[in-house]
DNA sequence: TTGAAAGCGTTACCAT
DNA sequence: ATGGTAACGCTTTCAA
């Protein structure tokens, strides 16, 4: 079926000048591979794409290639396509939140689409556009963002045709694409949970006021408490930052207050759990003396020193969502902006209870 | 100083037959910007890198790339320089690790060397094949492994001249860099700690036989204990996944057995919480009645109800020598391959203490 | 179905 | 210092 000899044997290169590049050994080329396969370049790209191949040229060509260890040059396909299959994740170096989880899903979600991920870290939002060039030079199909993003950059992105999904946040103050929890949602069904227990004593150890998913649970359980009666002012809140300790000082800044307090919700996993270590260390039991809940689904909540009740974020769903918009918008490109909200469930553990008496 | 009206006026693009791609916004080219400026496309690459042009020519040209939104197509550098800039993640799904945390501070490494990165996953670190033609195809510069890599795998990246580092691993079959902490001299420094605060009687829980770097930790403990005496026979072990589940299972076995445990070494964090909880849920106190220690440096593991004294890995530092290691070999193909092991510094906590009596 | 060739956007060689 | 131009490896149009 091969050729005499069989053996790979490089076409020699059209250098008429003498080339730029050093040593390195020579990585096979279509050309290479249409030599020894008796065939054209464009029978080894058709092959390698849809193309239409006799089976007898494809098979003669995938034995070449075979025999080579050949690869297309995806930047080469990329150069020529405009399409680079690669979608460019951005983020913040700041890693309070459980979001490095999401990353392997966002890989393995992009995965099924044949789609690589390229990682952008910016360490505040406000620096954004030093990384919008770097996007924008590595021609990448589309951008998930998993932090803020000014609306000068989101502008820049759509003028270059860079498709742009905003991750976890519902809400923008330009058009956008959104794929997210329905964070507000969630913070009325767990609202609604603790009321269902009895509660009418609330505390909020709230997050960074720039944060729209904190800002949007905390409303959503302001929703709630609206609904049975319960308004907002009466309520006594901290704010924390989503980590540990910011949920520790919350929490104590809450219980030491005058106010009376069986409910405390905390609008991270990680929060809450600083507010159980917290109460534990003053003496309180959770759930008995003071129920406590979260958002999130992190593992840790899972553990049995916290049993913490918790709006679950469906994380994989979320990173397909959020990987399957930009597929589908790159397929079709005429395709309306969307918002894409999934729900989170409760998971109810033992960190909330009945009200006493 | 700019040219008459200032206006953008794209160069002409010379399609003598129809081309190939539809609509979308035109990406501005060098070409553009060099006719803004009049001046030649090789003043305009010379701008964008290193090289000697008149102070005059790069005010101009800046100007009118400033003025396009140009930015140079990383796609066509690659193809011509064969330099991508870009270095492969190579990852497996299974987050039990506390790996994700790594992602974000290579990235943000990596920044550091204007290099990019992306990210393969593979379900399983024998399905590393599949992935690296992906890899190759891309034409990264370099592959960071934070999987084992077969050798096979290895051998063919090698053929094609693309650096490989293996992350956390201290040793392989096959020549390799190696950038990793110290896993066995941690685990001989742990021993230590434990020896000094007057255990003699240990358990293990130990990782997967394949992991090296859970052999390896265990292998230090063993070392420290060899040279005070203890025999590796009489140390009862169990084997966990890193996970929490795992560690409380094999707290679980051990407690239970006929052997007398002061002291409880978990090879991760994550097994050395499950190991705690286990211990508290059968009324032992740690660390008064169980010491309990791990190796990471997870955050979780600072929490006020763990307070573990475990081996801290230099994260920073570990993503820094990592990338760092490629990017010295890029710059000098000619380097040796090397292994660079750092460090683990002990945090003493509170789930460790002289032992009683 | 197949092959020839243009061209994607850039860089570095060469000549000026 | 500057400009002209071949070439990087591939895909697609067009013609056969």
């Amino acid at each position: 079926m091969l050729g005499p000899g069989g053996s790979a044997a490089m076409v020699e290169r059209g250098r008429r000048r003498a080339r730029v590049v050093p040593e390195e050994p020579k990585r096979t080329r279509a050309a290479d591979v249409a030599a020894i396969a008796g065939v054209s370049e464009s029978a080894v790209s058709r092959t390698f794409r849809d193309g239409s191949v006799s089976a007898h040229v494809r098979q003669r060509v995938l034995a070449a290639a075979r025999e080579l260890g050949y690869r297309p040059n995806a930047m080469a396909q990329a150069l020529l396509t405009r399409r680079s299959n690669v979608i460019a994740i951005l983020m913040t170096t700041n890693t309070n939140s459980h979001f490095p989880e999401v990353l392997s899903a966002l890989s393995h979600a992009a995965d099924a689409h044949r789609m690589r991920v390229m990682l952008f870290t910016v360490d505040d939002p406000l620096q954004v556009s030093d990384v919008v060039d770097q996007i924008l030079s590595y021609q990448v199909d589309g951008v998930l963002s998993l932090t803020e993003v000014p609306a000068a950059d989101a502008r820049i992105l759509e003028s270059q045709g860079v498709e742009l999904v905003l991750y976890n946040r519902a809400r923008a103050d330009y058009a956008a694409n959104l794929v997210s929890c329905d964070h507000r949602a969630a913070g009325r069904v767990l609202g609604e949970h603790l009321l269902a227990l009895g509660h009418r004593d609330f505390a909020m150890v709230e997050g960074p006021q720039r944060s729209s998913l904190a800002l949007d649970r905390a409303q959503g359980v302001y929703d709630a408490l609206a609904e049975a009666g319960i308004e907002r002012r009466a309520v006594p809140v901290a704010i924390g930052d989503f980590g540990y300790e910011s949920g520790r000082a919350g929490a104590s800044a809450l219980l030491s207050g005058k106010a009376k307090v069986t409910a405390l919700v905390c609008v991270s996993d990680v929060m809450a759990i600083g507010a159980i270590d917290e109460a534990s260390s003053r003496g309180l039991h959770v759930p008995d003396d003071l129920s406590v809940a979260g958002f999130d689904g992190v593992p840790a909540g899972t553990w049995d020193r916290y049993r913490l009740t918790t709006m679950r974020q469906p994380l994989p769903q979320l990173a397909d969502a959020a990987i399957e918009t930009i597929v589908r918008k790159l397929a079709n490109p005429t395709r309306a902006r969307e918002t894409r909200l999934l729900v989170c469930d409760l998971q109810i553990g033992a960190s909330t209870k009945a009200r006493a008496g």
